[in-house]
DNA sequence: GTGGTCTAGACCACC
DNA sequence: GTGGTCTAGACCACA
């Protein structure tokens, strides 16, 4: 698992949407015990502080819950998870098309591009 | 003109991404002048200092160009543009797509969910 | 250390000279921390923000880096100092070649020039 | 002839360097007329003003001087264009050797370099 | 009037 | 405490 960290944007953010995205796309699974915030730190390479804020921003949607003495969850109510993948894919694309017409490109463009991209890198990988 | 400025982002960074914009989208043609940075300033709201940091972003990459005393123009190389605007959207591409594909969708799901997306969103405006 | 000031060349040109100087010479090695700004700045006597903008030049070019909230540091990759130095000693010889030989001056005069100089200046210092 | 211009220097003093190392050189002889400001500023693509700046710079080290109906001639003392060829080459020089050192390039290295350099680029032009 | 530089001082997020 | 950003305001050279 990759923790690519780059400089632009706050560590704890980037993070929290790297576990986000790990638990959405189903690697971490509802119920299951995340790592100890040492432990889960270390293996990003982050200081345990930056991993805590990162957990909390979780917590404070309710993809993760603590349970003091035995550590964090993942949720086991899947339609949080859920909702959170149609929201957030939502968002994607909205966020996507907004700046692909910002540069002067038209919906047709956008799909045609977006096509010939997928045939070029993915579809051989 | 709209000048939307939120605060996730240093206001110089989406200044300089909104000219950017401007300029790939064929608003600013080649060769085109600048208004000055003052009255550029006050037309986004912002600290001309401010705006000048954007347009030394620019400035940089030879999308801009400065004549001392003059004012600061659009590049006249189309080539520079053109280049860019195909290297951004590439670049957005990308970025979509591996952000979808963290959550969990592949391609398919990707070109489903976008063409819904501009069906119900755009085509009916 | 001096930090020398001449008011023909604005001071961050000046100062991001003198540190690029220093690393290529060997004075800062690859990994060192610098000073923080404010520290840096209070010794050249300047302003922080002045000395920001010095730094920015040198982060540009891959020089030094920035870890946020621990400060900058040199950069580790040997290569990019040892380039720098090659391209910017090249660009030395060429520009003081091309001013002497503008001022009439030919290969031999310029050489015959040069060792008289070190002669008298240098070599017993 | 070229008339590079950069926008790192003020242009009148790049100007007034260059019509100076032309009457060192010896391309502008002792009592040459020289050319209407006008048309001076004309070949040169500059504004008329610039040209008038740069000229009275080179009045005020006595290289040119004004007959007032006739225009601006060189000076017809050998000994001051002499005396500022020499005194501009030890400058250049000076400068010279101290940026090379200041990089960290010691008299030997210079030397070798700069035999070097005229071996590799100039002696087979 | 134009861009460029500099200072002073403030606030912020991050660790 | 660290770097980053932003504002306000000033001054300068240049054309």
């Amino acid at each position: 698992m990759l923790w690519e960290i780059n400089s632009n944007q706050p560590i704890y953010l980037q993070i929290m949407e790297r576990i986000q995205s790990l638990i959405i796309s189903g690697y971490y699974k509802p119920g299951d015990r995340l790592p100890s915030i040492r432990d889960f730190a270390a293996t990003a390479s982050i200081n345990p502080n930056t991993m805590q804020k990162a957990l909390n921003e979780l917590e404070k949607i309710d993809l993760i819950y603590t349970n003091k003495t035995n550590g964090k969850f993942i949720t086991e109510d899947t339609n949080v998870i859920q909702n959170l993948k149609n929201q957030i894919s939502i968002q994607y694309i909205r966020d996507f098309i907004e700046k692909m017409m910002d540069i002067g490109l038209n919906e047709k463009d956008i799909i045609k591009n977006i096509n010939q991209y997928i045939q070029n890198n993915l579809n051989n990988e």
